[in-house]
DNA sequence: GCTGTGACTCCTT
DNA sequence: AAAGGAGCCACAG
């Protein structure tokens, strides 16, 4: 397979993310079958131009938004996120019930 | 081909 | 809470 296939896998399971859910970039990476590719996923967002790819629900580990003060896009994603009932406070994306359920499933080995 | 870099993540101080 | 470091991957120079 080809490498443009990964690229065309996280803009994928970017699309795939329902609205007012997010995902860490390693989450997506992994979601589109390529674990421990979260920097290619970011890559990919930065370079991405599409006005349709809800590329706002995808942030940081642990709700933290990756994307730098000085970037416009950084402000975009935390409006968008807003507007879709995310609650964003001090940089960082606060976790919803649902989500938050999610994260204290236990890691077992 | 080696080096530095970053919209990453995890672990330790 | 904040900072530092290691592991990681793709890419530019």
């Amino acid at each position: 397979m080809s490498a443009d296939d990964s690229e065309a896998r996280v803009l994928d399971a970017i699309r795939a993310i329902p609205r007012g859910q997010s995902l860490s970039y390693g989450q997506v990476a992994e979601r589109a079958g390529l674990p421990r590719r979260a920097r290619f996923v970011a890559r990919v967002l930065r370079d991405n131009d599409d006005p349709e790819l809800p590329w706002h629900r995808s942030r940081g580990a642990g709700g933290r938004i990756a994307i730098p003060d000085a970037s416009p896009s950084h402000d975009e994603q935390i409006r968008r996120l807003r507007a879709e009932g995310h609650e964003v406070v001090n940089g960082r994306l606060r976790p919803s019930a649902a989500q938050r359920r999610r994260a204290e499933l236990p890691l077992l080995p």
